[in-house]
DNA sequence: CGTTGTATCATACGAACGTATGAATGATAC
DNA sequence: GTATCATTCATACGTTCGTATGATACAACG
């Protein structure tokens, strides 16, 4: 394969997004078209980034694994940062919606901080390639993007205030919310984030069944006796 | 600056390491020759890989930071690859040495376990781009590298021992001693791994003086109570 | 029928990557 | 002074990357 073109004919006119590309509004509902290619895209990309990194996951490899074409990141989403972003939203909605939930039920204020933990447990479970991401985001040091920073916010603002209403109830250890938050979050998101190279290196395999279910009363007992007041 | 070389010369002999490398023995003493410069590598890849992960961190980028030349990398390690790992394996070391320490110390086996947490807490606020890099090469889902794996094996194997004698003295709660190994770890490494989102997106700075302190105090108290036996 | 516009396709561009190569450089040994 | 050899240097190779481009396919509508 040599390189034959002429060279007269490329022209570097540095317009950005020259490509009429189609707004969610037009996509809404009109059949199948392209539909399935950006449902198969996010898809694809959501394991790739979470296996590989941003770097590592090539717009060739995830076209590719969508069964699309090359071209097709760019069409519908207009660049591979704008999907990443994309993954990265619908990965973070659920789990908020999951806390919000944990955090209307009854119980006292240690029983609905345990809900919390249980929901990350139980999303992370369900999606384990979920922590991956958020911890490549997080690793990365810069900002993270727009809709994983809302997330955080929202998600820590909620369990703050019921850290707080625990404080004064006298059921959780004083100390500041924000800390207490972030104490409650480490268990199931480290736990789970390390299940690849806990079963690897060490020989335990939490993935599964029964471990799982010991892995989990463990992660809430552990978060519980540090929450709880009832101690010195 | 074209293309002017005659394309003869080149032959594709498809020979891995062809350039005769100095080992660790030749350069030990041998003076200045070089030393600086795989010292100034090492630091300067530490902290670009901390910074952008492995692929984000290029050799031109290290070797400009370092103030080497492009094939620096290439003649005093063999490859990107064999750099990382060895920033890896200096990263690591000390860390281990500092948990060996605080489980050879006087004192309860929960008030060792402590001294284990700080050891964490102590080693990554004086090494704030250690936790990132670790969690990148958790986070990539392949096996850690040997010296990584190393590491793992060792101190969670420490631990571990420390964890079921305190469970045989009842000081200890009852549960499998992996598990509480990884709560007790998760509490360092995700405070210091959240310190920059902690304060970009919630205005929450433990990186300096009262707040580290208090932060440090609390992830203590936490691990304490999580881990203590005197509890329901 | 033809027109219109979304979507898909093959292919090319320019940049950046890790690595290879061979010529300078400079200290040490004779 | 000259030979030796570890190191540094400029530069090139081949590959892969994200993106751009223009042709093509095809359904919807008159």
């Amino acid at each position: 394969m040599n390189d034959t073109r002429t060279p007269t004919s490329q022209v570097p006119t540095s317009r950005g997004a020259s490509r009429p590309r189609p707004s969610d509004a037009d996509v809404a509902d009109s059949g199948s078209g392209g539909e399935a290619t950006v449902e198969a895209l996010v898809v694809s990309a959501r394991r790739l980034f979470a296996e590989r990194g941003y770097d590592g996951a090539s717009i060739r490899a995830i076209t590719g694994d969508a069964g699309a074409n090359l071209g097709a990141v760019t069409y519908h989403f207009g660049s591979k940062e704008a999907l990443y972003h994309e993954v990265l939203r619908q990965a973070v909605a659920p789990l908020r919606d999951r806390v919000t939930r944990a955090l209307a039920a009854q119980g006292s204020t240690v029983d609905r901080a345990m809900g919390v933990v249980d929901a990350y447990f139980a999303h992370f479970t369900q999606h384990p390639d979920l922590p991956r991401f958020l911890l490549q985001e997080v690793a990365a040091g810069r900002l993270p993007p727009p809709p994983v920073m809302e997330a955080m916010r929202a998600i820590s603002g909620q369990v703050s205030a019921l850290v707080q209403e625990g404080q004064e109830k006298g059921e959780i250890r004083a100390g500041h919310p924000l800390l207490f938050v972030l104490s409650l979050i480490s268990q199931p998101i480290y736990l789970v984030l390390v299940q690849q190279p806990l079963a690897d290196v060490l020989g335990m395999d939490v993935r599964s069944g029964d471990a799982r279910a010991k892995a989990r009363e463990h992660v809430l007992a552990f978060a519980r006796a540090g929450l709880s007041a009832e101690h010195p």
